[in-house]
DNA sequence: GCATTAACAGCCG
DNA sequence: CGGCTGTTAATGC
C-alpha cells in the first residue's frame, strides 16, 4: 500500500480519478525495487500486476527461440503497462528486463479490475494509451527491414519522449549510449555514431550519461 | 559493405 | 576508481 500523494507524484493518471478511486488505487499498490540486469518477467510467466516505473529504465523484448533477443521498446520513468496481459487474464508474451537499478510499482489485478469497473477516469487514460501504443507497435513493423541504424536510433529516442505516453514537458534523459543501443537494437559503437550524427543535425544534445532532445518532431520522423 | 565484438585510452563523477 | 565515451582493429553475415 501507498499513500494517495506517492501516488499522486508516480502515477500521471491518477489526477484523472475521484477521491474513492485514489484510495482504492492507493491501497492496491505495492513498490520493488530491481537491480540492473534482472528480469521483472520472462514470456510465459503467470505476472498479474499492472506496472508503473517509478524510476529507471526497462526493456520490453521477446527473445527467439534461436535465443537472439528483439527489443521491442524502452520503458522510463512514469509508464504504466502490462494492461494488455491483465486485462485478458494470461500469461506474459514478452520479457521485461531492468536495463538499469529500477523502482517499480505493482496494482494487484483485483484493483485494476475495480478500476476498469468503476472508473471513468482511468477507462479514459487507458483507451488513449492503448491507442498509442497500437500506433508505436505498427511503426515497428518497417523496422528493422526499411531503417538504418541511425534512424532506428531516433524512433527510440522519439519514443521515450511521446507526450501520451509520457505527460510531462521533459526533454532530458538519463541514459548511457550503451542503453540507447539496447532500446535501438544496435551496438554501443553504432549508437555512439548515430547520436552523433543526430547531435550533427541539431535534434539532440549529447551529455554525459544523458541526452537532451532538441527537436522532438524531426526526431519522430527521422528518415521520411 | 555494413554491423558487430573486442580492446583501449581518455574523461567524468 | 568505476562507469561512460570515442575510436580503431579484427571478424562475421
Amino acid at each position: 500500500m501507498i499513500s494517495a500523494n506517492r501516488l499522486r507524484s508516480i502515477a500521471f493518471w491518477s489526477h484523472d480519478l475521484n477521491e474513492r478511486e485514489i484510495e482504492q488505487a492507493r491501497r492496491g499498490i505495492v513498490e520493488k525495487a530491481y537491480p540492473k540486469g534482472a528480469f521483472i518477467c520472462h514470456r510465459g510467466d503467470n505476472f498479474e500486476a499492472w506496472t508503473g516505473i517509478v524510476s529507471g529504465l526497462v526493456r520490453f523484448c521477446m527473445t527467439s527461440a534461436s535465443g537472439k533477443t528483439a527489443t521491442l521498446a524502452g520503458l522510463r520513468t512514469g509508464s504504466w503497462f502490462g494492461e494488455g496481459t491483465v486485462l485478458k487474464n494470461e500469461l506474459r508474451q514478452y520479457d521485461l528486463v531492468a536495463v538499469r537499478d529500477s523502482q517499480l510499482a505493482l496494482m494487484n489485478r483485483a484493483t485494476f479490475m475495480w478500476l476498469f469497473e468503476n472508473s471513468v477516469g482511468f477507462n479514459r487514460f487507458l483507451v488513449r494509451q492503448l491507442n498509442e501504443r497500437l500506433g508505436q507497435f505498427i511503426a515497428l513493423l518497417e523496422y528493422d527491414r526499411t531503417l538504418d541504424a541511425t534512424t532506428r536510433v531516433a524512433r527510440s529516442i522519439a519514443w521515450l519522449f511521446n507526450p501520451v505516453l509520457y505527460p510531462v514537458a521533459e526533454t532530458q534523459i538519463e541514459v548511457s549510449q550503451e542503453e540507447i543501443g539496447l532500446l535501438s537494437g544496435v551496438s554501443r559503437q553504432v549508437a555512439n555514431s548515430s547520436l552523433k550524427a543526430l547531435e550533427a543535425k541539431g535534434l539532440v544534445r549529447l551529455e554525459h550519461n544523458g541526452l537532451t532532445v532538441l527537436n522532438l518532431d524531426r526526431l519522430r520522423n527521422f528518415g521520411e
